[in-house]
DNA sequence: GCGAAATGTTAGCCAAGGCTAACAATCTGC
DNA sequence: GCAGATTGTTAGCCTTGGCTAACATTTCGC
């Protein structure tokens, strides 16, 4: 099964161009750039409908990061205007970090019950969707869905 | 379809404790300072194949960066025993660089492979292939395995 | 075998994202 | 309403991973 009898088995060849290839990896860079913001935004999003505010220290406990950590981060999403942020006060998100919030939060949505569909256990799924929700095209989460929704 | 008749139909409530949650980002922070390293040695290993040597300016063509950049990657590759290098000459990857190039090729072509079998176009597999492979558990990679192998 | 082109290195700059130490503000319990 | 606990901020340090500019070495063409 999957023997490919002609051409060396492998799908290791990779014969595309050195320019795409660069792409492919310039692409992925900029998902990684994206990654905090986005892990911010939903966390925020998630304890403000949770516990009616997002406070630093709830951040910094779920994120596994220490307080000045956070801190810095924050006033970097605020720079970025996905958040608004008063001294001493708790976070919220702006219109845009809201929609991002959203659109992330729909993401790992779909890559958690697509790997749960798979048949993974829950925490292990948990671990996986938090890192691949960051990498998946539009059309990769379309055949994801696609995948949870007929099993 | 895909309707929940009871607690609200969305995934979103996520009820892990916060420590659970953290460990979790912090997996994802793992696995995101080792993707530089997995990239360069799946590369460093392909062109050894390819083209006998391993050039820098390759890399970089391939990798999308400058030639300092690669340089200084390359360094602390070095560093951290997974190449040999010496001035001006090729690089070679070390006895740990070559298990490291084995396994992340592996994993690369499972990832691929895993999403070309769900319809995706080559292309953009390959694109999120490059990214996805950092953040796949040993489970979920064997789950890809056996959905390719029954596809 | 020499000059030009290609390749590689070094120095120095920058932003992101971690940390600890020290201090400031707020909140809570009594 | 105050003391102590909790929470938040600031300053400063570090590594990673990008970049450009300048220079050094090697390779190629003839
Ligand atoms: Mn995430
Ligand atoms: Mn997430
Ligand atoms: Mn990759
Ligand atoms: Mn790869």
């Amino acid at each position: 099964m999957n023997d490919d009898p002609h051409h060396t088995l492998s799908a290791t060849s990779d014969d595309r161009s050195p320019d795409l290839r660069a792409e492919a990896f310039q692409g992925v860079r900029a998902a990684r750039s994206r990654e905090l913001a986005e892990d911010y935004v939903e966390l925020i999003a998630e304890l403000i409908h949770a516990q009616g505010e997002a406070r630093p220290v709830d951040i910094a406990t779920r994120m596994g990061v220490t307080a000045p950590t956070v801190a810095k981060t924050l006033d970097r999403l605020a720079r970025d205007g996905l958040i608004t942020r008063a001294k001493y006060r708790s976070i919220f998100l702006t219109e845009e970090g809201r929609a991002l919030a959203k659109e992330c939060r729909h993401r790992h949505d779909i890559v958690l019950r697509f790997l749960l569909s798979l048949g993974l256990d829950p925490e292990t799924a948990e671990r996986d969707a938090e890192g691949i929700e960051h990498h998946v095209s539009e059309r990769t989460l379309e055949l994801f869905a696609a995948f949870v929704a007929r099993s």
